[in-house]
DNA sequence: CCATGTATTGAGACTTAGTCTCAATTCTGA
DNA sequence: TCAGAATTGAGACTAAGTCTCAATACATGG
């Protein structure tokens, strides 16, 4: 999956040097959302000698080709997801933080109805819905 | 609308101090959405001298009440929207800043699709709609 | 109307997230 | 290999938010 970011990073015409190569094989070694202090810490604790800008900035510009977005966690910090280039949707388990994504299934129709009865003209939109994932759903009994 | 935050409050048991009436007469005034920062300057510019620390305290305890929801904007600020305290979503417009409120028209419905889809058991969302105003929509042609 | 105990306050230190600058380094194409 | 451009890390800086604590304001009972 490193691989992938790589490519498309390539593809995007910026260079891909050390510390992108190795930002982009912690970002795959993580399943689920991460912080940007998440993946500044994993840097830290390897000792890879990657500023906390480079962090943020390899952020920006994978979060500009679309391979990662950024979700608003409910506790109103900021995490990324790496993700599919397309456009969608994420389901965070707020136990475990592992991430599902899930496609339009029906919210156009949700915004359009929205647009018609207000009169806004809506340019975009998002969703995140939080629950549990099938297995923390398991293990952990319905509080 | 002052008024009715303070009564809300009342209602909640918290003291009705002056420094919170000032600040419900504040939020009232202002329409659509604003930041923590836009308030605690109205009050610096009006030497209420309430400190920052308040001004965190009055919306926390605001959004407990549900009187007041946080939307992460588009570029990653929060913001606030005084609000009815009943569930529902915004829309909200991205030239002036001018909200809308959306009730769940259909959502729950698509929220159901991705629970059964994903085996993720659904505790929340949010629903964020972004666009333009009517009024704003004719000022500035499409770009 | 006043005393009293508790909730609330402002100040400012502190933390965390993110941005910016700049000189040094690393890429990449010629 | 070389040169120019992109990228880098360090660290200063800003903004957002939290925390502590002594001082103050509130509301209740008398």
């Amino acid at each position: 999956m490193a691989q992938e970011l790589l490519e498309a990073l390539d593809q995007a015409g910026v260079r891909l040097t050390g510390p992108r190569r190795a930002l982009a094989a912690l970002i795959a070694r993580r399943n689920g959302h991460f912080t940007a202090a998440d993946l500044l810490a994993d840097a830290e604790q390897r000792n890879l000698g990657i500023g906390r800008a480079t962090v943020f900035r390899l952020l920006e510009l994978l979060a500009d080709q679309n391979l990662v977005e950024r979700v608003d966690l409910p506790d109103g910090r900021h995490a990324y997801v790496p993700c599919e280039p397309s456009h969608h949707h994420h389901l965070v388990c707020v136990s475990c933080g592992a991430i599902s994504e899930v496609d339009d299934c029906g919210i156009d129709a949700v915004t359009a109805e929205a647009a018609r009865r207000s009169g806004f003209e809506i340019q975009s939109h998002r969703l995140e819905l939080f629950g549990r994932c099938p297995r923390c759903k398991n293990v952990e009994p319905h509080q």
